[in-house]
DNA sequence: ATCAGCATGTAAGGCGTTACATGATTCA
DNA sequence: TGAATCATGTAACGCCTTACATGCTGAT
């Protein structure tokens, strides 16, 4: 596996469930990962060609009954050791790059009705993440007895406990920019 | 100014408020900007030279007095009116890369106790920050008539009011995992 | 027939980190 | 005198995104 990519890891922990095609992997990743990590194709498809190599990963033979040309991507014993060596690994990158804070931050050099604009805009997307996070929790409350879909969970919740205390900071900020 | 290099714009952002050598700029960031965004100095260094090419900064004359070689910037008008223009520009890329979430998401490979590991590190981690934020805090009170520091305290309580949100969730998902 | 979505991949280029190289200054 | 910090920069390398190129499949 490369030194330090982590797009390996998520393959590897989305193969771990279910044999997947690369375009599998990327809507995946699109969905409720992608409030947490992200990944393109030009990633995915070097990935999986390396990870192949190194006999992380195998080609499922495809089922002879259709003439399809899709490629289905296993996990191999391998794979699930390097898996599990990360998860036991106690390093965690936690990389937080908010373009929104740094116009706060240096927020100084226009009106403050530009501040009070570039608040209202990052609320306005968070709510609407929001929105999305709470139909996905939805969804994993009915299936919350299979393992796996209890650490999704978990995962959503962290998003929404996230996005509730942005929009607390949102209104107090606003109030606090009006009023002083 | 580089298509997408956001360091350009904190440089900036630093300079609006006061002449600073690359190596001060490098200890700004890694203040309470480090929070939301980072910058080394091989970012840095690049940065200021191409800037000043371009007229954005520009070299103070070194003080007479002494015969030290460091290299002060200064912003020009031109650099001025790129701060603002960024300032006004509604994109504003917030991206989060949490390793942490991504080994939650997973984390149905491995035994429970490990993921509890894993939130107990990552738990730590918040509680150290939050102290420090804590602090800048209670230094910033004290100075909120400044506009400049009234942006800098908003920033440092959007920290504080995530991260305060990151231990909550911390506590309810281990009690969730050792319970269920 | 056509368009959206499925599916795989490559190329160019940008951004950023780490490590290295170098030397001055300050303080114990 | 030695160590820490100040101070500037380059080189190598890696990761990733965007855009491009190509073709199939299924629904209307």
């Amino acid at each position: 596996m490369a030194k330090d990519r982590k797009i390996d890891l998520v393959i590897l922990g989305l193969l771990s469930h279910e044999d997947l095609t690369g375009y599998d992997i990327k809507k995946n990743i699109d969905g409720a990962i992608s409030f947490f990590w992200k990944g393109s194709f030009g990633s995915i498809y070097p990935a999986l060609g390396d990870m192949e190599k190194q006999g992380l990963v195998k080609r499922k033979k495809p089922d002879t009954s259709g003439g399809r040309e899709k490629i289905i991507y296993q996990i191999t014993g391998k794979g699930k050791d390097a898996l599990r060596t990360w998860l036991n690994d106690e390093k965690a990158a936690n990389d937080l790059k908010y373009e929104t804070m740094l116009k706060m931050y240096f927020g100084g050099a226009e009106d403050r009705s530009v501040t009070i604009h570039n608040v209202e805009i990052f609320e306005k997307q968070v709510r609407e993440n929001l929105e999305v996070l709470k139909l996905y929790k939805k969804n994993l409350e009915k299936v919350l007895d299979r393992e796996d879909h209890m650490h999704y969970y978990l995962t959503v919740t962290f998003g929404i406990e996230t996005y509730e205390a942005y929009i607390r900071w949102c209104n107090k900020t606003k109030k606090f920019l009006e009023e002083k």
